[in-house]
RNA sequence: GUGGGUGUAGCUCAGCAGGCUAGAGCACCAGAUUGUGGCUCUGGGGGUCGUGGGUUCAAGUCCCAUCAUCCACCCCA
């Protein structure tokens, strides 16, 4: 073999590929009914664009971005995730300029340059929405609503939503000072990472998983504690809208996603069947980041989720999907002087929009109707040289063994009618 | 970037404390009085034992390196 494919990729291959093509089928369906419109843009961005719409302190950008100078000598990058992108687009193709608010969904291939592990990979797939235009509470319910809808219709079970509320720029400001004052007195207690932090994010020690961190953060602050009165006004207001829906939700003041884009409500959808990289999905509110990217101020709401690991998750929980129905009709022959009629049939029942194959191995017709059974072929047609001469051909039924001579014009129609 | 596990046929794995032409099951292909599948039986093809060094009379088996993969940390989907 010359090579293999690159580390952290997959090949999808048929037996799998039915999984994804059922849950890209679910996607579409609910994203119809939320009123959500496609959009495909480019898998390679200019690199500024993640920069400054990621936020250049990021993980994301620090270290895990594929980019690039191409032979213009532009640095371009494989995008990391989609609402970069889909924000450049709004302003770009001037979809501010139209009805609003702008809703919007896509799902692809990102690119992360991370070691491997479960559930996670270089290239993965999200899908993900997006919101322009509307500051109103209700949508941020709306959209943590849809993604727990989707799981549901999935058969997905376990799953925990958690909800926070990162403030505006404002109230990041008081907690940022806030969190400071707190931990100056316990830095010695804190982990290396979380020294690091305290003057870049300290928000993030947060977050940290290092029990020692943890325990030096009992009684911080919390994002919540230090909302404005316009920011705990919306977050009230998006509770009391996943109240009305019945949804369940579990309010973590530690929450802080890694995005920098995020204002106001964050959240993250948590499985636990799925090994270490638990979160399968999460997303927020990012007032600020049209902005950032140049546009007119514009509020927008999203969220991503990782369809491998719903996948991995689909089969964990063991959610069966259906796979790729059997042929219809299998075409056998018997004898060197059938296969141009037999060959010819073949393509009547193709066009009759049946499908339908033949062998091409040469086979004998013993091995022909091996081949059919094991292709899940619910109909043979077996076209022999003595059948030929009367013009007829055998239809066998696969499943009951019955077998019958049909006049050879009429199998098509024949075997149209069975179908149905 | 850091740490640990694993790398033998297409797949799942055996291969004992280094020693004869490297095995099994499944899958694939072909047969079982020559024109009929899903069961059974028989046979067959297919392996640079991840790769490169080293130790040894002798290495799939020991040592080193390297690559790949899995899992975890970091972080995220």
């Amino acid at each position: 073999m010359l090579t293999t494919r690159p580390r952290g990729t997959n090949d999808i291959l048929p037996g799998d590929v039915e999984k994804w093509q059922y849950l890209e089928g679910q996607i579409c369906r609910i994203c119809s009914e939320y009123g959500f419109s496609e959009i495909r843009t480019p898998i390679f961005e200019h690199t500024e664009l993640f920069l400054r719409g990621v936020g250049d302190t990021t993980d994301i950008v620090e270290k895990e971005m594929y980019t690039f100078n191409d032979r213009g000598e532009r640095s371009i990058t494989l995008r990391p995730e989609g609402t970069a992108p889909v924000v450049r687009a709004y302003l770009e193709d001037r979809l501010y300029a139209g009805p609003q608010p702008v809703k919007l969904f896509y799902t692809g291939p990102m690119f992360r340059y991370d070691r491997p592990q479960s559930g996670r990979f270089r290239q993965f797939h999200q899908f993900g929405v997006e919101v322009f235009g509307s500051h109103d509470p209700a949508v941020d319910a709306e959209v943590m609503a849809m993604a727990m809808d989707l799981f549901a219709r999935l058969g997905l079970r376990n799953l925990e939503l958690r909800v926070n509320s990162v403030g505006c720029p404002a109230c990041r400001i008081v907690l940022r000072r806030r969190l400071q004052d707190f931990f100056r007195p316990r830095l010695d207690n804190l982990c290396k990472n979380c020294r690091d932090r305290f003057e870049k994010n300290p928000m993030r020690i947060l977050d940290c998983k290092e029990k020692r961190c943890k325990e030096a953060g009992a009684g911080a602050p919390t994002t919540i504690d230090c909302l404005c009165d316009g920011c705990a006004g919306h977050f009230e207001q998006v509770k009391k809208h996943l109240d009305l829906l019945n949804l369940s939700y579990i309010v973590d003041s530690c929450l802080v996603r890694g995005l920098d884009y995020y204002t106001h409500t964050a959240f993250e959808i948590m499985a636990s069947d799925i090994g270490a990289q638990s979160s399968i999905g999460g997303g927020g509110r990012y007032n600020r980041l049209v902005e950032t990217c140049g546009g007119p101020p514009t509020p927008g709401i999203g969220y991503a989720l990782g369809m491998e690991r719903i996948i991995l998750l689909m089969e964990r929980q063991g959610i069966e999907t259906p796979g790729t129905p059997g042929k219809d009709v299998f075409v056998v022959t018997a004898g060197q002087a059938t296969s141009t009629e037999a060959f010819k049939l073949l393509f009547g029942l193709r066009s009759a929009g049946l499908s339908a194959d033949k062998d091409y191995m040469n086979r004998s017709l013993k091995a022909q109707m091996k081949y059919a059974a094991k292709a899940g072929a619910r109909f043979a047609v077996i076209v022999g040289e003595e059948e030929l001469k009367q013009g007829v051909a055998l239809v066998r039924d696969m499943s009951t063994g019955a077998q019958e001579a049909v006049v050879f014009g009429g199998i098509v129609e024949y075997l149209c009618l069975k179908q149905l």
